[in-house]
DNA sequence: ACGTTATTCAACCAAATGGTTGACGTTTCG
DNA sequence: CGAAACGTCAACCATTTGGTTGAATAACGT
């Protein structure tokens, strides 16, 4: 029962998991390489890849003998989306924004 | 240790702070009112309040024997903030982005 | 002064979380 | 084939979380 936002939210409540997501930015990563920075157990980083993949932050796919992570960016809009009711952001339409902001150099 | 961030996530990720939230973003709220519409008791609510509150959510102030619950914005502008870095929202600058729109439609 | 209202505190409990280690299945490579 | 690399599973452990109840504290209203 518990909603996609909570469990979106929950994966985002942990330092080890943001700092994944971060890396994620740069590039797709096989699970090994997304351990290598971490003081912790192999195990322990797969765990937490468990976690943001049934948040829905990211997809893996296993190609071979190595399974690679990816960032999904719906889970981490939906929460935007619910914050977004609170004022302080707003889930942008880029194409306008960014017409938007050309207008103001003309 | 745990930071700011975590803290405010993991806040988020509840259900019943969340709709908690919610209500706060309509009017400033007593402690009791708060409780009333949850089927749990008062003193889970006081908990989950507290959890808000060091979470930088929301605010409380006590006047004679109540206490009134406020939404701080800082906390969630600053998750908010954190979540840009994922290109899925922007931090908008309201007036500019509201004089946009007005002229969309001039 | 007394009862009532508002809220927290303390002790307790079950379940979830974040970590460990060791064994286990797969896939690749020599 | 046999060994190494990739990743998960299972069992275990300590801590945190989200809830309960009952007692305690503080401020009002009559």
């Amino acid at each position: 029962m518990t909603s996609q936002l909570d469990a979106t939210f929950a994966a985002l409540a942990d330092p080890t998991r943001r700092a994944i997501l971060a890396m994620l930015l740069e590039d797709d990563m096989a699970v090994t390489d997304v351990a290598e920075p971490f003081a912790m157990s192999l195990a322990a980083i797969s765990k937490h890849l468990m976690v943001l993949t049934t948040a829905g932050l990211i997809t893996q796919e296993k190609r071979g003998r190595v399974k690679w992570c990816k960032l999904d960016p719906d889970a981490m809009r939906a929460a935007a989306i619910w914050m977004q009711g609170f004022g302080q952001m707003e889930v942008v339409d880029f194409d306008a924004f960014e017409a938007f902001l050309a207008q103001e150099f003309d």
